[in-house]
DNA sequence: AAGTCGGGGCA
DNA sequence: TGCCCAGACTT
């Protein structure tokens, strides 16, 4: 069988797969841009499983383009709290307004304008314009590439951007005439439900009996890639103050910068520590660390004790965090030292730490990375409760 | 080209 | 517990 021959064979038997077996995702029910846009986003680094309840919530919050471009930013944060890489629930937004303005809160199905959008990138604009305009354009995700690399025992790393070009001209010759939105899909479902990273299901595939790699023996060593850094660790303590006189039963949260890791979203005042060779470092320095950290913002308060640990992995970054319960104290001089500070430091009202006092119930207006809504219902459910 | 940016599933 | 998954943006 020559190459012209196995790609025929690949192309025809995936589709005929894919009609077959193809799951029921919300996104899939109707041919509704908007919906496809908002799945590919949050399919971004997430499996199906995760964004089915996120793409069903957000759809409902925010039913057309326009209704997300006029939200409150903080609500579509809070819409996207738990799902991760927070910055594509913001550009997202953006992009939204991009398509009110430009497009008439239609979205574009031309190239240019899908892949101008903010958090647009190759890929997206490739699954937006064929899944849902039928373009015949490549949507090369890394199942694709998986998929790819082994029925044509393509060997290139798949970390490199040359490797991915390449792929996207292969699929542009595999696409079967006017077929692009289920040819593409069918590619990402093959690599997700059969072609998997460990242990491929071959004896269920559709194109076995042409795959190269599996004619080598080789599938389980493909794709190659590079493997990423570990993240580098990071000690930090954590403060959960509770509140005094008119703050009593309400915790402090503070708000992220507005740049950066986990920007714009809320969480607990904490301070990272130098690393101690031994790990982690004793309470009582950790707690004087928090209390110290907590004055400099002009907020007084009494180390109580020990809560829990918690640890949170990003992709470059893992905290590990010692978290201890405080008590708001009052002094009457913090509101003076506060003062003072500011206007020695000339902290402008716009780049000055946001801090809040917050009952249980309002954590259901503001967006906390898990980390912190662990820690946070962890207090919560461990008081006592009230009438 | 390399670093930044989350969170969950699995053995 | 440790390993795997990997798209867009910034520098």
């Amino acid at each position: 069988m020559n190459q012209t021959e196995q790609k025929k064979f690949f192309s025809h038997h995936l589709l005929e797969w894919y009609m077959q077996n193809k799951r029921d995702l919300p996104w899939r029910r109707h041919r509704n841009p908007y919906y496809i846009w908002v799945s590919e986003i949050m399919l971004q680094q997430t499996r199906v499983d995760t964004v089915i309840p996120y793409f069903n919530r957000f759809i409902e919050r925010f039913p057309t383009v326009e209704d997300l471009a006029d939200a409150p930013e903080q609500d579509v944060l809070k819409c996207w709290e738990g799902l991760g890489y927070y910055s594509r629930a913001r550009n997202l937004q953006a992009a939204a307004k991009q398509v009110k303005e430009l497009h008439g809160g239609q979205v574009p199905d031309d190239k240019a304008a899908v892949f101008a959008l903010k958090g647009v990138g190759p890929y997206t604009a490739g699954a937006v314009l064929s899944i849902a305009f039928n373009k015949p354009e490549p949507a090369v995700d890394g199942n694709v590439m998986r998929v790819l690399s082994r029925y044509f025992l393509i060997e290139d790393d798949i970390m490199k951007a040359s490797t991915r070009s390449f792929m996207e001209g292969l699929v542009v010759e595999l696409i079967p005439e006017g077929r692009a939105s289920d040819f593409n899909q069918a590619l990402m479902e093959l690599g997700a439900l059969v072609c998997t990273p460990k242990s491929p299901h071959c004896l269920t595939c559709p194109v076995m009996e042409h795959c190269a790699a599996r004619l080598e023996g080789v599938e389980e060593s493909l794709p190659v890639k590079t493997k990423a850094k570990p993240p580098r660790p990071e000690h930090r303590v954590v403060a959960l103050v509770e509140g005094s006189g008119e703050h009593a039963g309400k915790v402090l949260i503070r708000q992220r910068p507005q740049e950066g890791l986990l920007a714009r979203m809320w969480e607990l005042p904490h301070v990272q520590v130098p690393q101690s060779r031994s790990g982690r470092i004793p309470d009582e320095p950790a707690m004087d660390i928090a209390i110290g950290s907590l004055l400099e913002e002009g907020i007084a308060a009494r180390p109580e004790g020990y809560m829990m640990d918690a640890e949170h992995t990003f992709s470059h970054i893992h905290w590990n965090l010692q978290v201890y319960r405080c008590r708001e104290e009052f002094m009457p001089v913090a509101a003076e030292t506060r003062a003072a500070y500011e206007a020695v430091a000339a902290v402008p009202e716009s780049t000055a730490t946001e801090y809040r006092w917050i009952a249980e119930e309002d954590m259901a207006l503001y967006a906390f990375p898990n980390v912190f809504l662990k820690i946070l219902r962890e207090y919560f459910k461990s008081l006592p409760a009230t009438p």
